[in-house]
DNA sequence: CGCTACCACTGACACGTGTAACGTCGCTCG
DNA sequence: CGAGCGACGTTACACGTGTCAGTGGTAGCG
């Protein structure tokens, strides 16, 4: 373990007794002034001898010290199946940018981690050992019971997960699926569609939320009695793309709700190249709608109509945390992560 | 502190002396069975009673106390500036995932953070805090002189910080966006275009690869002495990109090269709603380049053509990683982070 | 002058872990 | 029979931090 080759590897980061010695004070002393304890307790000389001593030191504190003799960690995990991560949209991103800092703010450190997908409980034994504060996830498959009772028994104070309804000891944040299918399937219906098709992604990560999508729609299309509702599988290829708008004369559709706006995309420029007209002027053409509302989904014509998650501010959400951080008694409940709405263009 | 409303809020993680208790042994025996080195130490029956006693009380180690033992973290942090992740394409969103499957599989916890952007000194405190075993940056601004001094003697054992060149300290990691203008430009001319527009993109994080991707077109151009090189500005909005081509007949140039595919479809797009032709089939056409090799750059007509970053696997760089923390005495070095290529379609 | 109150600090402990050094058996060999 | 020796465990310390309980010393007050 020793390493020869090495001069002075790693030369010891200066712990808060070297900057209790060089300032010619405690150890306890310094920890007062640089937590901001010192009001009353500690002269403005010896202050600022310690925080001189620091400075010059370049002292940081080690968090894991800190955190073990807190008892409990100052790290938000914001916790992705590896898989899941390539398929963050520009949505969650933006959304993490401004989660994390939101949570600097609340004295946190916010992270991503995307665990190795193999098994969901050994991902949730990777995320305890870090014993965060909160763990939460946004995206892929929601935290399952054995792992939220693992995150539980580590000491996790809240934990945070998405989906339809969360397993016991967790909260919901609910960003409802149906929702998006409902509101896109009311507009395709209120625009005079009745046969509409839904895309159905065969990336495996997606079905998650594909399904109660369709859900939605299939709700939509409950209060028309001559709607009819049919699933549709499409990767995210062009081949497939094609082959779908090779078979959509047998299909007899009049209307496509796709899961996202790069499958719209996808899907529509494959119904062109096919010889089909996309929009919603004439009973022959075909009415697409995505999900997303992509800059891209306006730069084919017709532009792109989409169903578009508006996100709760991530100030919120990183607010709730630290509520929930700070009384962890809190029994779970469920908070919303965001609503959705039809961005209506040209293509349905 | 103490919260009456919580009835048994944190019911305290149980830590290696509960195992220990529970199976009938010391504390240090249940610390060598669990990390492997029990062999001619404990015996089997033991062994079977601690690792029975660690499943039934869903044991976790404690990864701060234990790095804090062993003096090093495990845990390696991908650093971003927050206002940069939103910018994450699917190629290091990919990488990514790939990246923390590799490390976990070396025993490390890759993380994402994207500290505030406000000081990039308070930032790498952020990051020093959490001891990492090693840092680094994909992406946004790169590390700066005093962020390494402060990482390096926070104990950090290696890091890495993209950008043409490192400071002193730190390990390079090149993906060398030079080389993408170089590539561009190179397959602009030998398709017999010498007016060559490149497109800055306004976004502010991003003129760090602009600039270099600019000299390599410019580098490009240099071995033909007809040839013209033109900065051109360009914000990721449709109003921005129709006055670029309202302007676009007064600019004279028959070639661009876009910062990204997003850029170059939307100013396509715009070029075309001008009235002007795409393409490189005759003269009075617009070659239009992108880059990343996007699947929606196939949606529009022409096809993108588009400079693909190939980057190198992940776990390529994991490995790296592992030996650099491994022998913190290494000196610093330019490591390949991936190399460029056109994909050659129809749009230039 | 005695008592209290306050100031400016310090000593010491606990958090959970890894591991080097040190027993304690039971057995074998000289 | 004692020494030596594996096999099997344990004791004890260190890591860096936050904070409770003191501890002198000085000043205020009756």
């Amino acid at each position: 373990m020793t390493d020869p080759a090495g001069p002075r590897a790693t030369p010891t980061p200066p712990t808060s007794a070297a900057v209790a010695r060089r300032a010619g004070v405690s150890r306890a002393t310094v920890s007062y002034v640089l937590n901001g304890q010192a009001a009353g307790r500690v002269g403005e000389r010896a202050q600022a001898r310690v925080r001189a001593a620091a400075e010059e030191l370049g002292y940081v504190p080690h968090a894991a010290a800190r955190s073990l003799r807190a008892g409990r960690g100052s790290i938000v995990l914001l916790a992705a199946p590896a898989d899941t991560v390539p398929v963050f949209g520009p949505l969650l991103t933006r959304f993490l940018a401004g989660f994390q800092t939101a949570l600097h703010a609340l004295g946190y450190t916010g992270v991503l981690h995307g665990a190795p997908a193999a098994s969901p409980l050994a991902a949730a034994r990777a995320w305890a050992e870090l014993r965060p504060a909160a763990v939460l996830t946004l995206h892929g498959p929601p935290l399952d019971e054995p792992a939220v009772a693992l995150l539980r028994r580590a000491g996790t104070a809240a934990v945070l997960t998405h989906g339809p309804v969360a397993p016991p000891g967790a909260h919901t944040l609910l960003l409802d699926q149906r929702e998006a299918g409902l509101r896109a399937g009311a507009h395709l219906l209120a625009g005079g569609r009745r046969r509409i098709g839904v895309v159905l992604p065969a990336e495996p990560g997606l079905a998650a939320y594909a399904e109660p999508r369709l859900a939605g729609v299939r709700a939509a299309a409950a209060a028309h009695p001559d709607a009819e509702v049919r699933p549709l599988d499409l990767a995210l290829t062009e081949e497939s793309a094609a082959r779908l708008a090779a078979a959509w004369p047998r299909l007899n559709l009049d209307a496509v709700f796709a899961y996202n706006d790069e499958y719209a995309m996808l899907l529509m420029r494959a119904l062109q190249d096919a010889g089909h007209t996309i929009g919603v002027r004439s009973p022959g053409e075909v009415a697409v709608v995505g999900a997303d509302d992509l800059l891209l989904g306006r730069l084919l014509r017709p532009r792109l109509t989409s169903v578009r998650a508006e996100i709760t501010p991530p100030e919120r959400i990183a607010g709730l945390v630290d509520e929930l951080v700070r009384s962890p008694g809190t029994p779970p409940a469920t908070h919303r992560l965001g609503t959705f709405r039809v961005a209506a263009r040209d293509s349905g």
